[in-house]
DNA sequence: TATGAATGAGACTTCATTCAT
DNA sequence: CATGAATGAAGTCTCATTCAT
C-alpha cells in the first residue's frame, strides 16, 4: 500500500520528468519545477536519484532498454520480414502518439552528445539491428551488399524521422495509422533490396 | 583611428561555442568556458550577440540557411536526379568529415525542441525539400504516391543518419568517401522509385 | 516537518538593506554585500523577493504607508490642530533619532526619480495630505488662500527638513526633542496663518 | 575656434549625464548612453573627467556653488528683506522651469547620501544661509530666537519643496509664475517672524 | 519517511575604464 | 586629439543539492 503510493509519485515524477526537459531543455527543466509539476518536495526526488543527471540518464536508457527489447524480440519471430519491420514501426508510431513527450524525449537525447551512455550499452544498440539486419539478408529481403551502417541508416531511421515530423507538427498532426506504418514497412524495403 | 574589430576573435568564438556545445550540451557550455576557449574575455561576446542563446540560434540558423540553400541550387541542376542527390549528400559527407563539430552541432540541434526558429523560417526548410521531391516526381525518379514527409524521411535523412553514424563513430571512424555517398544516392533512389 | 521560515533572517535582510543603501546609494548596496551583513546566503533573498529591486521597493512603500496612515489617523483627532501637527511631528522625529538609517533611507527615494511607485500609490499621499490641509482650514488654522501645493511644501516639508539636518549632523547631532518638535509646530502654524 | 567645438562638446556630455542620471538613476547612466546622447566617444570622456563619479561629482558641486553664490550676493543687497528671499526664490523657480532636469539633479544628490562632498564645502553651504538668517534678524524680519538649523527647515526648504512638487507635477505642471514666488516668499516671512 | 528552507557555487551579463590606432 | 574595440571585475540571479525537522 505504502508501496504503491510511493510508486506513483516515481511515476509521476518520471512523466513530469520527460515533460519539462522536452519543454524547456535539460538546464531548464529544474528540478523544483519537476517536483512541483510532480506534486512532490524538492527533496523527495533525491531518496530515489542521487542527482539530476541520474534521473535523466535513468529515463533515456530505460526507453532505449525498451526499443532494443523490441527490436530482439522482433527479430525471433519467424514471420515475412516485412511484418516484422512492421511490427517495430507500430511500436515507434504508437509511442509517438500516444506519448509524445517520451518520443520528443528520445529523440533529444539520442542526438545530444553530452547522454553518453555507458560504452558497453552503446555497442548494445548496433548489436540488436545488426542482428535484425542479418535476419533481414537471411530471409533474402535485404540486398548482401547492404552495410549494417546502411541498415541503420534505413531502419530504425525512416521510421524515426516519419514520427518525428508528425511530433514536430511539420507535414500534419495527423495521428499516425497502420496505413502509414505499412507505407513505411515497404519503403525500407524497397531501400534495403 | 580606433583599433578595428577584430574578425579572427568572433571566428573564433563561432568556432568555440560549436565545440562547446556539442561537448557539454547547450546549458553546458558556459560563456566563460566558450570565451577563454575562443582567447577573448567574457565580455566581449556581449559586443557581437546580445545573449549566449542568440548567439548559438545565430549560428544554428546561418548553418541552416546554407544546407537549404544547397538544396535550391541543386534542385535547379539540370543533371540526372541521382547526381543532384549524390551532390547534396556529397555536401552532407563533406560537413562529417571536415567539420565534424558542425555536423554535431546541427545534428544536435535540429532535435531539440527548445530551439525554435520563427515560423517563417521554420516553414522554409520543409519547402525546399519539397521543390526537390517535385523534380524528382517529374523527372520520374520518385513515385507519384509519395508524400513529402515520406520523401524527407528518406532524403536527407539516410544521409544524415549516415553521417551522425560516422561522426559518432559507431559503425566506423573512416571518413565518408564519394563511393559511400554514391552508394548512398541508390539507397534513396530505390526508397523513392 | 521541513524547517521552518527564520522570520529574524528576512529582518535581518530589510535592516542590511536600508543601511547598505543609505551608505552606498541603490547601485553601490550589492546583493552580495546585503546578504553578508544580513548573514544569509547570497541566493537567500531570492525565496522572498524577485529582485533587488523589488526588496528596496517593497520597503519604500511599507514606510511611506506608515506614514501615510499616520497622517489619515491623526487628521481624525479631534484636538487643537496644532497638537496634530506636533503628534505627526513626533512620529518624524522619533524615526529620525531611533532609527536614522530609516529616516535617511526614506529621504533618498522620495527624492530619487527612478523610485516611482505605482501611479495610483504616488496619487494617494497627497491625498491623505489634502485631507490634513482641509481640517486645518475647517479649523480656521490654515488661511483659506493657502494651495495644498503650499500647504505641503511647509507641512510636512519643514519637519522632514529639520530631521534631515539633524540625521546629517549639518548644525547639530543632538537627538530632536520634543520641545524641537513644539517649535516645529509652531513654526509650520505660523507660516500657514 | 578648436576651443569652442570642445567646449560644446563638454557642454553636450554635462547636459547628457545630468538627464540620464534623472532618468535612470546613478547605477543606470552609463559612460556609454552618456557619451552616446553627448554624440563623443566613450574615451573621450576620460579626457575631461578622470571618473563617471568625478564627472557627476563636479556637475553637482558646480551647481552648489551657484546656489551659494547666489544666496551670498543676495545676503548683501540692501533692498527689503522679504524682496531678497523674493530674488533668490525667483532664482530657484526659474531653474525648474527652465532647467528641470538640472532641478531634479540637485534634488536628487542633495538627499543622497552617497554623494558626500569635501568637509570643508559641505560646511560652506550652511554658512551662507547662516549668513542670510543673521541679515533677516538684523532687518527684524526673523526673530531673535530662530535658530539657523529652523531658518533653513524654512528657507530654502519651502521654495525648494515647491519647485520639486512642480517638476514632479504633483498638484501642478504649471510653470511657476512670479506670483507663485511672492506668496511662496511671505510663507517665508511669516514662519520665520 | 518526506519536506522545503537554506545554501553557495557558478551562470549570464553589464559597464567603467584603458589604450592601440 | 579623439575614437571605440576590448577588457575583466563585479553584479544580479538561478538552481542542484543538503539536512534539520
Amino acid at each position: 500500500m505504502a508501496k504503491s503510493i510511493d510508486e506513483s509519485k516515481i511515476e509521476r515524477i518520471k512523466e513530469a520528468t520527460i515533460e519539462m526537459v522536452v519543454d524547456k531543455g535539460y538546464g531548464g527543466a529544474s528540478v523544483s519545477a519537476i517536483a512541483k509539476k510532480a506534486g512532490v518536495a524538492d527533496g523527495y526526488l533525491y531518496r530515489h536519484y542521487p542527482s539530476k543527471q541520474a534521473l535523466v540518464q535513468d529515463l533515456y536508457i530505460s526507453y532505449i532498454k525498451d526499443f532494443k527489447s523490441n527490436i530482439l524480440e522482433q527479430s525471433e519471430n519467424n514471420d515475412d520480414f516485412e511484418d516484422v519491420l512492421f511490427a517495430i514501426i507500430m511500436n515507434i508510431f504508437r509511442l509517438a502518439n500516444e506519448a509524445p513527450s517520451r518520443a520528443k524525449f528520445l529523440n533529444m537525447l539520442m542526438n545530444d552528445y553530452t547522454f553518453l551512455m555507458s560504452e558497453d550499452f552503446l555497442r548494445s544498440i548496433p548489436e540488436s539491428l545488426e542482428k535484425l539486419c542479418e535476419v533481414g539478408k537471411a530471409k533474402g529481403c535485404v540486398s548482401e551488399d547492404i552495410t549494417t551502417e546502411e541498415f541503420v541508416a534505413v531502419f530504425p531511421a525512416i521510421p524515426i524521422e516519419l514520427a518525428s515530423l508528425r511530433v514536430k507538427g511539420i507535414f500534419s498532426s495527423e495521428p499516425l495509422s497502420e496505413k502509414d506504418a505499412k507505407r513505411a514497412a515497404k519503403l525500407c524495403i524497397k531501400a534495403l533490396k
